[in-house]
DNA sequence: TGCGGCCATGACAACGTTGTCAAAGCGAGC
DNA sequence: GCTCGCTTTGACAACGTTGTCATGGCCGCA
């Protein structure tokens, strides 16, 4: 700046009031700083200008677990959009399944003068998370709860996509239904399996030895297939937990001769209708939970004093043909 | 720092020596600073700290056209991974069609002194794209080329790809192949369309009347279909250019009675196994494209003399169920 | 005891920007 | 002609940090 306010024969502070378009500058003066500016390819450092001003940095940071999968990608692009409406950009990282990095990634962020922390690493234990969650940072958690309840927290309906499920297929006659989950290192994968567990007592239906988790590959379901069938009187009908287990049961069954069990994913996927049968299926929406956990995060920017407040975002059942009425 | 400085007894330079873990303090007066350190929470402003140092701000911006697809997303994992393992965080941005947006993240990242930029929106013309590049940020362009060639890019083997699809087929004994292509103001699209053209011209076979764009739906699919049976002889196969054509196609033929074409898919999709027929998909490697692209964003970086380089990441044909013999 | 040298510490400036305040220029009104 | 008030401009400090250099104390050695 100061380079281009001797190229331009003026102080800095006027090529100061050329960038940022204040007023009292003669237009020849602005001309001729213009040109300065142009020749010299100046830019002006937004970081310098946020450090003098006092200002905020304009930027939100998003820590995921993964940024690939589909749920999290809809997510983060809803997030972005969102903060790039408000007029911020994204910080984005991934856990990738490590606390540790998890927490170096807020601490990356928050030494970086972001305004505000988006928090969804769903493998990163509540001790951790607690702990390491800066206080000087306002932050909302994304589809898991914290520990203690201090903390905005935006999350999806849960346990009402687990209740339609169940009460879908136990309107079409089944009684004997079998849950597949996934890591259950996973909050929302205990929480759905605890959200089934829930639906299956209101409605008197066993589970003994009905709910298997850690259903990540198509081995893995077969197992839980095998235990199933021991128990005794069939197993007609399965809800799958999220995408990972709805692929994994899917996996398993494709090509295998009999009777297939009705089915009904938790989770929206991409081909869901292309396949045969179309798959029944509970879609989280993610662009609804992304927008409101960047607009909860305004308002607790807007007043750090706030309590702490917990949105649930609805879930919405899509009956297709996976999920047909026993026998 | 000067209030922690005060609280520690010392000046603040101290502090900046422990803060850094610079040597030469004293076991006692570390100890006295970083209890003040803790009491007072304070946190080293890095912004503040890259301005003094006039390091970099090991930050790379990302600026895509759309976050939430499964490519991009798959390719924006691969980034901010990598990224991090050279010590940077990643910016990222969505243009949403729209080439302003993108050349105002373009500017807004640049303004913030991010490292490098990574470009990819697909949707923006050449000419924008180039007048938009600062000339003072190493930049890559990611699944598009430069216009005269004077950037770094990483590209698809989108022609080895589509070839790879064309002669699968023409092995196969198809004589007439229809093409269905995404948007035509998508560069990859035009590209694999051409491709395949060239791939035809290549064996011989006609093209005419056979190549259909902007299949975005199932009723455009529907529209380009009717125009090849009206063509006389019957096609056999037809490829699809991405996965949003290739799911137009698929939601077209759902359900219909009578015999389906032959069908190779330009990009895995994740549930292609599970499909019937399961679809045979040329495959591009989004993770290698991620790496490949931080890998020489950050060689530019390192020297920006270098010579503008182009890197063109294989694909892959998985063949399987959907593309078997005619008749 | 005296001197050189090392170690711990601090004062100060500077990174690039902008808010504050003062000064200079100029026209209008008396 | 003089003052008043307005407009345009610039000097300076400060944001939070760190590199440079100087200072003062201490130790070891002659």
């Amino acid at each position: 700046m100061v380079d281009v306010a001797r190229a331009a024969g003026t102080s800095q502070k006027t090529v100061s009031r050329v960038v940022n378009a204040e007023p009292g500058v003669t237009p020849e003066t602005a001309e001729r700083v213009q040109r300065a500016i142009a020749e010299l390819g100046f830019r002006r450092n937004d970081g310098a200008s946020h450090l003098r001003r006092g200002t905020s940095t304009a930027s939100l940071g998003l820590v995921l677990e993964d940024l690939a999968g589909p749920f999290y990608a809809a997510v983060t692009a809803a997030v972005e959009r969102r903060a790039r409406e408000h007029g911020h950009l994204l910080l984005t990282g991934s856990a990738d399944g490590d606390p540790g990095r998890a927490a170096r990634l807020v601490e990356a962020f928050a030494n970086r003068r972001v305004d505000g922390l988006l928090i969804a690493p769903n493998l990163v234990g509540d001790e951790v998370l607690t702990a390491h969650l800066p206080p000087d940072v306002p932050a909302v958690l994304l589809d898991r709860p914290s520990a203690d309840g201090s903390t905005d927290e935006v999350l999806s309906d849960n346990a009402g996509g687990i209740d339609a499920a169940v009460d879908h297929l136990v309107e079409r006659g089944h009684r004997r239904i079998a849950y597949l989950g996934d890591d259950d290192r996973y909050w929302t994968a205990r929480r759905r399996r605890d959200g089934f567990l829930a639906a299956c007592a209101r409605h008197g239906l066993p589970t003994d030895g009905l709910v298997a988790m850690n259903a990540r590959d198509p081995e893995a379901a077969a197992t839980a297939e095998a235990a199933w069938l021991a128990g005794g009187s069939p197993v007609t009908a399965v809800v799958t937990g999220n995408n990972v287990a709805s692929t994994a049961l899917l996996r398993h069954l494709h090509g295998r001769p009999g009777r297939r069990p009705a089915h009904v994913g938790f989770d929206e996927l991409d081909l869901a209708d292309l396949l045969d049968p179309p798959l029944t299926t509970v879609a989280q929406d993610a662009a609804g939970i992304g927008r409101a956990a960047v607009d909860l995060l305004f308002e607790r920017i807007a007043d750090p004093a706030l309590p702490p407040r917990r949105v649930v975002v609805p879930t919405r059942l899509t009956v297709r043909g996976s999920s047909p009425s026993p026998s």
